[in-house]
DNA sequence: GTCTATAATACGATAGAC
DNA sequence: GTCTATCGTATTATAGAC
């Protein structure tokens, strides 16, 4: 419970931001019971919950792109998605990993690892998504990076703005890139 | 001099993993001159230097698009200039409106406003250096949110893997999106 | 007016009580 | 083993000395 708790709170307000006292006091845990499961401190709690956070998304992107056949419309989907659950959550619930990214990238070496491999799960299911219907390794990949570096900027901007254009003008664009490059290795669109 | 050494410093720490006391230190300034300059305390400092950040990279893309002619290589060049940026300074130097946007958009109104401000002159840049070249205002509008959104994100990956993988493979796609876009504006490349 | 010293509080971490 | 009380430090903000 104070892996998700923690989760949330470092998606709206980082991880510098987020105090311990006050997580506990969010997840009503005793004090005690943070340094009982994570000894090591914030920086194993951190390391922790961005493993968590990977795989719950990553088994949201595994759920989206096998709900949807075609890997195009499912990338389409992951932004007009994100763009509702923006929306709905007074533009607070955004993404854990990239907070954290950008709170302690060049600080804390373990916690930027733990990222880094949080993202890399994300790529490798949107890959095996776009290899699934047919794409080469290559172009799944640079699609993969393409796919996940436009919908987590749309995600700052729409933030910042309380606005989800970012996200639906990106929407477009990707889902016209995408089908440009399924008709390379599926033939021309049908 | 404050403002200068405050966006470094939020751009490698967020903004609450920078105390002012740090800063100051930093800055080799003392201690009561930041609450001279500041009576408004970190918050009036953390708004002045978005819009200090803000003006100064909005300077430079107006630059970047005044030197390419051809506004679909800009917006390239802000890709694979980024990525330069970052691998020679071991990717500490990420974009510091960001970093304070998921620190304190859903903390601070004022601050969560002056980020969207920042954002909205850039956008405002890019969007003018397209109209310059021929295309109408909607074009121009959400391709300038696509490609600010794609940087944005590309930076925060390529942060956390410390490989400028995803902003040269974001480049790519960006650049085939915007030159496919110039053909409807200006008629088959030439 | 510009800076040093200090106040009040919250932080992360560690003891010891049950 | 699980939780409460406390420690030392760092934080932001405010006084008062020069």
């Amino acid at each position: 419970r104070l892996l998700r708790t923690a989760e949330r709170m470092f998606s709206t307000q980082g991880y510098a931001g987020t105090g311990l006292k006050a997580l506990t006091q969010a997840a009503d845990a005793p004090w005690g019971s943070l340094y009982h499961f994570f000894p090591g401190g914030k920086e194993q709690l951190g390391v922790e919950v961005m493993r968590y956070a990977g795989q719950r998304y990553r088994a949201g992107l595994k759920a989206t792109f096998e709900r949807f056949g075609d890997p195009c419309e499912a990338a389409e989907r992951l932004f007009t998605g994100e763009a509702k659950i923006l929306s709905t959550s007074d533009y607070r619930n955004g993404c854990p990993i990239a907070s954290v990214t950008l709170d302690v990238a060049s600080v804390s070496e373990d916690l930027r690892a733990a990222c880094a491999e949080a993202f890399e799960g994300w790529l490798e299911e949107i890959r095996s998504g776009f290899r699934a219907a047919g794409a080469p390794d290559e172009t799944a990949a640079s699609l993969a990076g393409f796919i996940l570096s436009t919908l987590e900027g749309a995600i700052v901007l729409s933030r910042a703005a309380k606005d989800p254009a970012a996200l639906l003008q990106s929407a477009v664009y990707v889902r016209r890139v995408v089908d440009a490059e399924a008709t390379a290795w599926i033939g021309p669109r049908g």
